[in-house]
DNA sequence: GTGTAAATTGGTATTTATACCTATACAAAG
DNA sequence: CTTTGTATAGGTATAAATACCAATTTACAC
């Protein structure tokens, strides 16, 4: 696994220069950018990580730049600093699925404790989506007519039932499913069962 | 699928007539309850539901409610309508799983319409509680062997290879493979495995 | 056009699973 | 003691899947 990473979003520079020094006192690697828009021309950080970023900033806000990364797929963890938010504010990122709101000042023992869970809780969503990413690459290779045979096949219906369904004969299907089962290395039919499920 | 009812927990009787008042001449199913302590003291409610509560109330505060709830396994929707709440309450209360957090004095509009969400939130919940109760139950009445061998089933495994692992007939594993199937109202393997995943 | 990947179909033999049937042994509950 | 449920095992016949083999057609890219 990759080394846990802490990225600090916050347009005070103070801010920004304090927290990396306590994280990396702390022993965890930090990360700082001055804007939303910085922290977006970087290459997608390696995980597990987690994002503390301010909510009030120049140029994009703390809460635009939570719904453009959830927008593009990214399950980052995000605790939201702020100085003068309210209970709309943080409630409303707190549904866009922030996993925090601190208020300034911050409590720096408080706020390591919150970046330490993130960071566990985001390595395991690494884990469970490098599984379904897995498992969706492998149904990537099938072919139209596999995929339709294999979708039937996960139905519970039998080789000849499909055959009647697409139209064609049941040793085609016997060779679609053959290839299936090949391209998905799955040695059985729950194999195929339990890929089709983790792929959704 | 029943009546959606709200359940309005508050201990000031104004905000319970009022809310009331307007809840049913919208057409929706109003309840309510003085005190954290009455509702609890009522059989659990009949889904589609929603919890409207005040965090402060005397005895039990709403928060307090919120997570005997939960513990109890209660994955009910959960409003919270407060008069002096502060960002941290909110945010604890949004990360114990409530649905939203709403200030004093009360928009009507925006109540309903956070309201009717969350009915039909919870009525989609219902239904994937449903089928996995379904499922545990289905389990639940097969014998250990029978268990033992859909186990073994779910795996993969051929009966030949079930029956060299239990120490047993390849028959005798055929006639509990029937009866597992028989038991669930399974017509395929791919009943089976999809069956044994959703249930736990 | 030529090549490649995909979809299609067939043969044969073997292995598995299924659908019926019956039957014995044992333990717990009535 | 009898009944019920469970686990065990077998017979027979059919249905389905699998493991090998080989072949034709079609569509798309180079």
């Amino acid at each position: 696994m990759a080394e846990p990473t802490v990225h600090v979003v916050d347009d005070d520079e103070a801010i920004r220069d304090s927290m990396t020094l306590y994280l990396k006192s702390m022993g965890l690697n930090a990360r700082t950018y001055a804007s939303a828009e910085e922290f977006l021309a970087v290459p997608e950080p390696a995980r597990p990580s987690c994002l503390v970023a301010d909510v009030r900033m120049p140029g994009m806000s703390g809460l635009e730049l939570q719904k453009l990364l959830r927008e593009r797929g990214s399950s980052m963890p995000i605790i939201f600093i702020t100085g003068h938010g309210d209970i709309v504010m943080a409630v409303d990122a707190m549904k866009e699925g922030a996993s925090d709101f601190l208020e300034k000042p911050l409590d720096n023992s408080l706020l390591l404790e919150r970046i330490l869970e993130n960071l566990e809780k985001d390595a395991d969503t690494q884990q469970k989506e490098h599984r379904q990413s897995d498992a969706g690459e492998h149904l990537a290779r099938l072919t139209a007519r596999e995929r339709e045979v294999m979708d039937l096949l996960v139905e519970g219906k039998l080789n000849k039932v499909i055959a009647a369904e697409l139209g064609i004969s049941v040793r085609t299907v016997e060779a679609h499913r053959a290839r299936v089962m090949e391209k998905l290395g799955a040695r059985s039919l729950s194999d195929i069962v339990r890929l089709a499920l983790s792929a959704r």
